[in-house]
DNA sequence: TTCGCCCTACCGTCCGGCAGGTAGGCACTG
DNA sequence: CAGTGCCTACCTGCCGGACGGTAGGGCGAA
């Protein structure tokens, strides 16, 4: 229930305490989105009062920047490590594991990375610098991908690659509005992600 | 500034300060969400006071689901009219109208779609049936028009038909978070998205 | 006179945040 | 060993303000 879902990039630094409150404020964060969630709920939900979150956090907004860069982090980690996996597959295959570790970091493991998603600006100021950077590193990994693609001529033409990129990940994150796990299958979903981003033969 | 936006639909039976809340409250809706928006916001949008909505809406969430089923309305009748404008164009021609309709109806005029987008659920009870009514008789506007591209095989195979519709649509909706008139040309983005559903020779 | 439209003033509730206190543990010192 | 001081972790209690919503009155037009 509260494993480290982000263990990944965290050297067990961790208080156990504050990796708690990480944990229900993304799961809240998940379903109710930046307003709707309150220090209130995320304190009773960790068992604590509300004012014992000031010992971890500075400020609601600190809380939300940690969830969120740790979600962006978790998927870029998880699309990363499925790349090395897929080593030197043909870039169609390389593309469906990387759309299956993107699916699977929404949908399979924890709340941060949806959470990421649900609330992608937040807050009153702009988004914090370090937020900004793990996207912009996240959004490289794709871009980079794509013009593997692109120079393999595995692409529909017609397509620029900025706007495939924004087209694959609008995509895939708005499946946090359908995605039921019991109406459809994750792999199979990223089968058909992929054939249709990359047509043609799927044995490349 | 505040032109009628979702004429098309409205008998202009309107009290024409109901109209104006609504202007205003999907102004807000599309850029701070529902609970973000409040009602003292838009009544001095407006330039009323807070209570005095209450003389046209019964409460906040009656006024927001006005504009979200406004706004599925809008960007429906849109898409139906770019399709009947296209009339016997392959397939593939109708798709791109259609897609340049929904990203047009989003970006182009009003705040409406993209406040009905952006808001998706809202208030504490589940949707109400007049916005799940709208959305569900705008969704059958796309399925049948994969269908139809499907039955003329001119859609990429190995992607269901509903995977299809859901990647198509999650993918025009996300553009609200990273579209900017000015780095963008509504046409070339449909044009490039239909060469993304449906590949092969634009001039069927 | 009636009615549509808007007003001022207020309600109870909840928000994020802060001040200050307390219980227990750990380390150092005489 | 006792005593002291500091630390972490949490507590109670409160603040100013914003929220959605309500009560009741004014006022011009028909």
């Amino acid at each position: 229930m509260s494993a480290p879902a982000a263990r990944t990039e965290r050297p067990a630094a961790e208080s156990g305490s504050r990796r708690l409150i990480l944990d229900m404020a993304a799961r809240l964060l998940r379903s109710g989105g930046y307003h709707q969630t309150t220090l209130r709920e995320i304190a009773e939900a960790v068992g604590i009062r509300k004012a014992s979150l000031y010992h971890h956090f500075a400020s609601k907004e600190e809380i939300v920047e940690a969830v969120v860069g740790d979600g962006v982090r978790f998927v870029h980690d998880a699309v990363a490590a499925a790349l090395t996996g897929a080593g030197q597959a043909g870039p169609r295959r390389r593309l469906e594991a990387a759309i299956a570790a993107h699916l699977c970091a929404l949908h399979g493991h924890g709340d941060y990375t949806s959470a990421a998603i649900k609330v992608f600006t937040f807050g009153s100021g702009p988004t914090p610098e370090s937020v900004r950077l793990a996207r912009r590193l996240y959004e490289d990994v794709w871009r980079r991908l794509i013009a593997e693609l692109q120079e393999a001529q595995e692409v529909a033409p017609g397509c620029s690659a900025e706007a495939l990129r924004l087209f694959l990940l609008g995509a895939m994150n708005g499946s946090i509005d359908w995605y039921r796990p019991e109406r459809f299958d994750l792999g199979a979903l990223a089968r058909e992600f992929a054939a249709l981003v990359a047509p043609g033969r799927p044995s490349d």
